[in-house]
DNA sequence: CTGTTAGCGCCTTCAA
DNA sequence: TTGAAGGCGCTAACAG
């Protein structure tokens, strides 16, 4: 007897609990049981149950489940294009958390962070149980989330609501003193786009950190995140008068933009010439052709504290707006001068 | 007057179609009308509605909705650990075109490719109207997805259903016409995981266009599609007696892998001593520091081109099992002999 | 443990 | 054009 030969299953007719019941000679409320974990049901009965309905190719629908439970089981993510394509690895390891729960990922991609608005409306309609949002949102929307029962977690943002946020902070005074140690003494710093927190964030630690340490960060120089804009305002930053020692970016990819700006560019040594460090920890980053100074960003924690506090919100454990620091780890390679240099 | 000033929303529960009627003063079927396109309802009535609505914050129910409609407007997107980290191109482009045709991305991450079987009256369960799947599925699943009237598009696979994929065929004619040209006699090729749908294409059209230019090509190393294993397997090819002249990736980023083998670990010249091809274009082939040649996968074209067949058979214009082939560009960079040489 | 009854929020006939 | 009644597929409250 083969576990699934629905070959009853008439075409396109969705196979409901009421066909299943009729088959199995129960009650509807039986083949409910039946598909629900410890409900009151004998362990034959069940099973009766399951064959008829695996005979009729039967699942019961998430759908009208939810109606009657309030429950979707469906968690809303947010992500800028940016954020989808530069770091894809925050949505596959949200996603696989996601589904470890038991639920499921429901994306919504917006063109650019400020546009998570008109969205709200979108994401009720679907009657998402939970919200991880690595977007801005205006207070406005998250106000009316929770007026509307609908958690919220931001991820490396800030806002009034629960968020999980990698220590730039600590990250950036680690990879400072190390530099400090090291021989910088005159940094440049590369930006994302002006206005993407997470770049203002390690923007702000960065100065905070080089302060610190008796070292000049000089002024940002805005790029784009990409590989290319890393290398344009690279060339930009050393072609000038009196050039820095050290190049300082938002983000790894723009960082080996640096690099390669430099070495194929500029014909200049990294680290001989100038010393070049990033954020974030990409695969790339850890290639031999680069081997670059990067501070970790801890993504598959960040998506693990994000979706457990969402589902502990979602289940009324309420740990509302929980704040979530995930440490950040220096990983010195060979784009930074090493420690006997210093 | 707010557009969205929802005070009057209480906590938790949730606002519907006849609250918004009572406020307005007018039926639940008024207010159904009133938010959707073509129905018959008066100006008046509707913008009266309407504002009734951003008062309290209503938007309506898209589950509700599906229960009556069967439409759900979800998409089920299957996809591979693998794919979903190494090609995350694809899930972003995919979820640009279904929401673009107004519909949501509902993610399915599977540990490998061919788990694909039990997740079946999962995908039936969300209603989902439809399904891309960019991991095999078994002939028994499709058959039961058609049983169930739920359309099927296979991304970069081909089966009993609608499918996209790319030209690996012509794709690779092109590179081994240009590599014979180039100078290349005897290569190796690194293959993806055993198995692995993809890799075992660009094997298959390798071996014959090879073959057609009489060039040598050696049974396949399996790798694991990443750099490191890239990296390994190059290691072990050119180190063998009587090396070849070229080594061929089944991907980018084992091809990415290659190069850095041969610069760092081997002190060999690229393409001097060997010449290296990949296949996709991933960013980082066109860096630098890398140049790899390569054949670009028209990713966006075919995400654009799986949304479509699918949207399309949703909507009844049934292009049933239509077949689409996205042509590949080769992209010839710095990582092969230069033509001049041949 | 099992069956009956009501209703989740909406869309869809049908009358008016 | 508008309103009233029924039902999409399921679960929750109650009876037995």
């Amino acid at each position: 007897m083969q576990q699934t030969d629905d070959d009853q299953a008439g075409l396109g007719g969705r196979v409901t609990s009421y066909d299943v019941a009729r088959r199995a000679g129960v009650s509807q409320s039986a083949v409910s049981r039946a598909f629900r974990e410890g409900a009151s049901i004998s362990a034959e009965l069940r099973a009766r149950i399951h064959r008829a309905a695996a005979a009729l190719g039967y699942a019961p629908s998430h759908i009208a489940r939810a109606l009657m439970t309030q429950r979707s089981r469906l968690v809303g993510v947010l992500v800028t294009e940016a954020t989808a394509r530069n770091n894809p690895d925050i949505l596959f390891h949200l996603g696989q958390h996601i589904q470890e729960a038991g639920n499921r990922m429901l994306v919504f991609t917006l063109p650019d962070d400020a546009a998570g608005d008109g969205i709200l409306s979108d994401l009720l309609s679907y009657h998402v149980d939970g919200l991880i949002a690595a977007t801005t949102l205006p207070e406005e929307t998250l106000r009316r989330c929770a007026r509307h029962g609908v958690p919220v977690v931001l991820y490396n943002r800030h806002g009034i609501a629960a968020s999980v946020a990698c220590d730039h902070t600590m990250g950036m005074r680690d990879l400072a003193a190390y530099l400090a140690r090291t021989g910088t003494r005159d940094a440049a710093f590369i930006a994302g786009p002006q206005e993407a927190p997470v770049s203002e964030e390690r923007h702000r630690a960065a100065r905070a950190a080089f302060a610190e340490f008796g070292m000049t960060l000089r002024p940002a120089v805005h790029a784009d995140y990409t590989h290319a804009g890393g290398h344009a305002a690279t060339v930009a930053v050393l072609t000038g008068v009196a050039p820095p020692d050290t190049i300082l970016c938002a983000n790894d990819t723009m960082a080996l933009g640096a690099i390669d700006a430099c070495r194929h560019t500029l014909g200049l040594s990294v680290p001989g010439d100038v010393a070049i460090a990033g954020f974030d920890d990409v695969p790339q980053a850890g290639w031999p052709s680069y081997s670059l100074t990067t501070v970790a960003q801890p993504i598959p924690d960040l998506a693990r504290a994000a979706v457990h506090l969402l589902v502990d919100q979602i289940d009324g454990r309420t740990t509302a707006n929980e704040r979530r620091l995930v440490p950040a780890a220096l990983v010195v390679r060979a784009s930074s001068r090493s420690a006997a240099a210093g």
